[in-house]
Order: structure tokens, then C-alpha cells, then sequence
DNA sequence: CAGTGGTCTAGACCACTGG
DNA sequence: CAGTGGTCTAGACCACTGG
């Protein structure tokens, strides 16, 4: 594998603001200062630069510099990114801590969704670094998850395990209270803004294979959403 | 305002795909064709290639060519869709209320995003059937907001009014409490849960022309993402 | 093989920030 | 004002695709 350059200054900056060597808002050294220390081209500098203002770790403004960021958590919607890549890049681990794994009987709104009686019921905990900031429960048919253990739940993303090829998702985002569960679980106090999202995902034939429900405390997330198209516009007004 | 050139290039190119100058999943010109046809250096013709690839436009492969993009993902992602549309759907008429008309000093927010001093800020209440359903800020630089009147923003879109082609906009959405104000307006509990979105509108050149801070109470109001591609559903995993 | 995109250099001019 | 990031040029070498 052929080393990239802007790639190796990318990870070694993003190591070092990891590490605390810049504070949060703080500045970095000058373009002309890393063009000097990395032995690169300013263009090659800023390339790393720009990889990490994509990835949300550091920000710029003209004439002032470039500094460490001080966002959330973004969840781009449009660029696909994962949480947990986005986690990844900032150089926090991501975990899933399973709270619960059976086979029961479909409630209302799973039996309307997936259609069947019988279902294998997931609850986990996500966790970035130690820090929960996702409360998660996922159903799939029991003929699906049949298979499944729970160190194949807890070790990788649900959607990878099934025996079926995925076709698509929807998605709805809506704004909940915590309950006290939730609440417990993600560290914030009883009646908090959290962001409740639940999502349909299907096969290939658009057949749903999967329904979840997400919750997210508020002040760890928000979503992002690119709207490239004036006719995406109408969006609220 | 100064004419950015990879982003008048990357208009250009957005102008010929759509117009179908090139087939679905049709090879482009070569960057090098590309630097003589607009006169560029190859570095910002890559540049506004890149941007496109962003938005999803076209996809390159090395040693292959630039290429329109078969899978517009993000463009597909944008549907979003709200109770408004909905409910426009159903025959109930929206109806904008303006609270606020008025130029003023940018807080410091409005003046990092759009870049100036003197705005024009509208607040205002959207109904839908009577009920209110959403609060809404709208910031634009004054000298694009100097023809607006009272009269036409109750009357249209924000977007519509301007004088400026719309070139697409980001939406962050995030969780809150109804704030004291707000909650009146809403006619929800004060503290009881919304959904505040803030967007930033740009014009085809990638300049932003809006900022606008939406509030919807969280009982009246969910969106809908659609992810068609497996990819998506990396999101919360 | 000729042609393509991916990476990189060493310059340049400019707008902008802060003092 | 000196220093900063934003944009742009005209080169270069390389890995890769297809014929």
C-alpha cells in the first residue's frame, strides 16, 4: 500500500488534537508552520486540514486560522457517514453493551411492520469512548435471527448479520422526553430532549427485515441533512 | 462579490448533467479536455469535479474517467418529508403569521454564516388548519432582503422572494425544550418537547443567502428520511 | 501502449483577522 | 501592519484502466 501523504499528516494531526496538545477552540500551528514541520506542500497541508474539517475536528476562518472544533456529534444524513466511522475518525471507540436478547411476541407496531408473530428482540446500549449516546431496540423476524448469537449482535451492525441482501431504510426523526429507562441508561436526568428515531429497513424485494427504534440525548446529537436541490426546498415552508 | 472558479466550473458541469448533456453513468471530458475547455488549471477543475462528486453528482474511477454518478443517493435522500407537506396534501391550508419584520445587526451566528452586518430578520408562525405548528427565524443579507414587504413574506416561500438562484441548503435537526416564548406560541407546556432545525440556504455559486432557526412541537411533527442504498444503513449502527 | 485520474510540489495573489 | 487562510497556476510522477 502505497502511503499517502496528506493522509499520514491527517491521522498524525488528529492524534495529536486527540491528545489534548491543542485545547478545544485552540488554535493549530499556521499552514507555513505545518508546511515546514510535515516537509510538505501547503497544498498537501491543507488537504489533511480539509480531511479533518470534514471529518468535524477542526474548523477554520480566513485570516484567524485553523482551530479544534467544537461541535456535536453530526449525524450526515447525505454523505452517509456512519456515527461510529465519524467516532472512529476522531479516535473514539465505539461499543455496543447488549441489555437484552430474546425471541418474544411481536407488539402491535412490530407485527404491523414486519408482519409476523414471533421476533427476535435486541436492546443495547451504544457507547463512543465510554459515553452511551444511543439506546437501541431491534426486532427482526424470528426466522431471521434465528441464527444469531449474542456476541454476533454485541461484535457487529445488525443489518450485516442477516442472511438477506438490504435494499433501503426509512427513517423518521422525531423529539421525545427521556423516560426514566432511557434516562438511566444515557446518563441525563428524567424528561431531557432526546431525538427518537425509528427505522424500517427492507430487502432487496422491499420486503421490511428489520424495525428499530433509536434514541439519542439530545446533547450528543443532531442529524444533518444536505438538501442539493431547490426542490428539496420546500422541505418546511 | 468575488467569482470563486471552481465553483462557477462545478455550476457549469451540474447545468450540462442535468440538461443530459452526458448519458447516465456516461463517461465526462477528461480533466485535461476539461482545463482547456474552461481555461482552468487542472487543480480547479479537480476541484469543482470534487464537489460534484460530493453532491453526488459523478463518481471517477482512476485510470477511467469522471463519470455521471447512476446512483444520485444523495438526491434521493433529500425527500424529505413534513407533517406540512402532508397536510398541504390533504387539502389544510398553511398560513404564515409574521410576527417580526425587520432589519438589524447580525448576532454573531448570523454573521458567521451569511457574512454580513445589516439583516433582514423575519420571525413568524406557520398554521396549518388553524394550528400552530412551527416558529421560525429567517435571516437574509439586507441588501437581498431590501425589495421584501411584510405583505410578500406572509405571502411566499422565503426562498422564492429572493433574487438569487437557490442552489441547496443544509438542515441540522436536533432535540429541545420548549422554551417560554416559544411554548406560547406552539401552545404546548413550557419545557414540553421540539425539534429545533437551523438551515443554511445557499445560492448556486455555494454563497449562503439564508439562515433560518426552525421550532416544531415534537407532538405535531417527526421527519422522514428515505436511504435507498445499503450504505445508509451504516448510519446508527 | 496511450490516456486516465490520484497525488504532490513550489510558487503566486488575494481577502481577511487582529493588533 | 504582518500574518493568516482561500484560491489558483503550471508543472511533475505515479497507479491504474482498457485495448
Amino acid at each position: 500500500m502505497r502511503e499517502i501523504r496528506y493522509r499520514e499528516i491527517a491521522a498524525d494531526l488528529k492524534g495529536r488534537v486527540d491528545a489534548g496538545e491543542f485545547a478545544a477552540g485552540g488554535l493549530l500551528p499556521s499552514e507555513a508552520d505545518l508546511t515546514r514541520t510535515y516537509g510538505a506542500s501547503r497544498v498537501t497541508i491543507r488537504r489533511a486540514l480539509e480531511s479533518l474539517r470534514e471529518a468535524g475536528l477542526v474548523d477554520s476562518r480566513q485570516g484567524f486560522g485553523w482551530f479544534v472544533a467544537v461541535d456535536r456529534v453530526r449525524q450526515n444524513l447525505a454523505q452517509l457517514s456512519t456515527i461510529e466511522r465519524e467516532l472512529a475518525e476522531r479516535g473514539v471507540t465505539a461499543e455496543r453493551q447488549i441489555l437484552d436478547f430474546g425471541f418474544v411476541t411481536a407488539n402491535a407496531r412490530v407485527r404491523e411492520v414486519l408482519g409476523v408473530e414471533q421476533v427476535l428482540r435486541v436492546r443495547r446500549l451504544n457507547l463512543a469512548g465510554g459515553v452511551p449516546f444511543a439506546r437501541v431496540t431491534v426486532w427482526c423476524p424470528a426466522d431471521l435471527g434465528a441464527s444469531l448469537s449474542r456476541a454476533d449482535v454485541a461484535a457487529h451492525p445488525f443489518y450485516e448479520l442477516l442472511p438477506v441482501t438490504i435494499g433501503g431504510a426509512t427513517q423518521t426523526i422525531a423529539a421525545a422526553l427521556a423516560e426514566p429507562a432511557d434516562a438511566k441508561l444515557l446518563e441525563v436526568p428524567i424528561g431531557s430532549p432526546v431525538l427518537r428515531c425509528e427505522r424500517v429497513t427492507r430487502d432487496v424485494d422491499g420486503n421490511p427485515v428489520l424495525l428499530s427504534v433509536h434514541v439519542f440525548p439530545a446533547h450528543l446529537t443532531e442529524f444533518v441533512v444536505d438538501l442539493p436541490s431547490p426542490t428539496g426546498l420546500s422541505l418546511v415552508e
